[in-house]
DNA sequence: GATGAATGAGTCTTCATTCAT
DNA sequence: GATGAATGAAGACTCATTCAT
């Protein structure tokens, strides 16, 4: 019974120490933070840091490693012809985007260290977000590649395609979320997300324009 | 002759340093360069680098803002009805993107610098950052609003889109320049990054798909 | 307990690494001490001495402000008309004097900091030590203002005649205890202080003398 | 001839340079002047400085020495049973105390130098310095002998005493001039300080008081 | 388990002096 | 002689991590 209530009260400030480095994080970047701000943000002693985690890198990865698990999740691959009464890729890819920015929205300290903080830190933090992204680029490029083979969607250069949507989400994440440059509804960041990359920015009929693209 | 000879030689050296300081940072980013690496770089002597260089702070930034001109200046301001014989909007905006994808597939250094190394080093030069991304989303911003206006562009909200183009812009240097996971013709991209944003990437007729969006 | 020995442990610690820092400030000076000097001194580690003081700076003007304070306390304002038993205005000024210099006497190195490495040092420094000596001048002014009014002194300009007498307090100490030239007992010293400034150095009678002066 | 020219030229500059440091190091200090304040004040080359000085080190010292020379040429020995219509040994006295805060008044940077600025730099110096004073007191202690001898001067210990005049001299130099503090006629000063060292501070008859001493 | 005092490697920066032109 | 660019030794300070209590 103590030992499992310890095990608890464990994981209880484990989990403390973990909300106090992201809010210290998120507020002043890695270098700038000193184990001494966890230290006082959390509220324990020097030594009790070290009894919970390896290093102040350590932290930082774990901090980051929950999130892009977390993020992972949110991101369903593409159903392509769905049982009626499921959504359709459309409404799949929608939920995508949504859980997608819901998420980076509800943990604004998790996206300011993700999309600001974690980035050019060292070649092994750049290599696991590589890895992250590249996964990510992965499924959108899938999904291309389903539309193309499906008639759906116009033939094109799916991995190159793959990356101005994942830098659509991640530009627009750091505007709107971690700058905050404002704060419109994010659903509508999602609908207007899809219609420019589904259908582009140009009035129909595209063509007369697509001519004067060449 | 002597003078003018000494302030060629001082302004080479000063060039000399920014290269190596340059090739430090983009190599190492900049926490993890150290002054030291710097000097071996250049081969010169520590008081050598404070002859030309404020801090170690100063290089960077001057290395950063040099190249923030040099890409501000490859930017141009779109003409909506240019003269005959002048370059049609969407020429000047493929102008626009391979001028900018070009320097930095030229710096490849300095794109990694400015894409992975200078971010999230600390507020002021994140200010900096900012300040520049922002104008460059006030300049797609407004091509947008013209389009709109001319109604050759649907009815969107231009700052969010600006935030998507700049983001695919951004994340397709750091692809495939920094990251340099394929080499494609730079050209090609940008004529792919035209057509997803102007036209989509759904076929034509995208009006039945359209419905399928909403 | 603990944490009650640990406070007991950490003052003693400072109070260590003060006494080395006066060892090695008296021994070389200020500017020729370097940290590491008084890291070895007081056998602790670089990060050890940032502990408990700001800078090597900061130590230095404690250890002085902390004797300054005590010279200070040893040196009463002069009574003139002390009640029956109580020490005349005479024994009270041999009694600052005896402490004074005892005091500077016990704390060799400390008289040596004072008296010739915290000189010039620079502005800020100079500064306090003005201060200190400006409000020593102005008690002896005091006391040489009420005996003139009490018919004791004679008549003079106090505030030059002060510096006289705190020159010779301090080319004094500075001599036999900062130099050790010779150590004679201070109480004869002393004596020998308050003739002079007292009585003078001529013979009786000083008329026909002090003739010989205008 | 232009040998000769270019000797006197030579020592002109050498000159305005000694005077360029000289304003530098009263006004900063011996450690908080830079060789390169001393080069813009003397607007000189960096190369030049050491063509006429071996070091920062040097040209202090040379500063200094020039100076305690000066100091020591006007303080005369005091001939006891001088030639009718030659001085007394009083007029005497008060010529070498006038000619000493003259020479201190008129280069009042060099006594600033002296008196602030060259205490405490290090042992060599601090021994020049002792070397200087330690002849004024020697100078002082025997004209007390001879007034002694000559039962001008009451008994006393010549060589503490000596330091009292000389630490009245020190500290009303370096109150007056140094520090500015006011400004009177210096030869009142000179007279007082006479006053003040033969005559004493008592009212006449000193008897009685000088029982109070006791 | 918790604590916080102690550690010392790591870095930036200054500045007197040298020397090639 | 004059110049000023180059040098590099020296020194202060920070901070992540350890460990005795």
């Amino acid at each position: 019974m103590r030992s499992k209530g310890g095990a608890l009260e464990k994981a209880r400030r484990r989990e403390a120490i973990l909300g106090a480095a992201r809010t210290v994080f998120a507020e002043k970047g890695y270098h700038q933070s000193s184990v001494a701000d966890i230290l006082s943000a959390a509220d324990i002693a020097r030594g009790t840091f070290y009894l919970y985690f390896d290093s102040k890198r350590a932290i930082f990865d774990e901090l980051l490693e929950i999130f892009l698990v977390a993020l992972q999740s949110g991101i369903r691959i593409l159903v392509p012809r769905p049982a009626p009464g499921e959504p359709t890729p459309f409404e799949q890819l929608r939920g995508n985007l949504r859980r997608t920015m819901a998420l980076l929205n509800e943990e604004r300290e998790m996206a300011a260290i993700l999309l600001n903080h974690a980035v050019g830190i060292d070649r092994e933090l750049d290599a696991r977000l590589a890895e992250f992204y590249d996964r990510v680029i992965a499924m959108i490029e899938r999904a291309l590649r389903r539309g193309m083979d499906m008639g759906v969607a116009r033939e094109c250069d799916p991995h190159i395609v793959a990356g101005f949507v994942l830098g659509g989400i991640k530009e627009t994440a750091h505007r709107l979320i971690v700058r905050e440059l404002d704060r419109p509804q994010l659903d509508e960041v999602v609908d207007e997300m899809m219609k420019t990359y589904l259908v582009g920015l140009l009035t129909q009929p595209p063509a007369e324009n697509e001519a004067a693209l060449s």
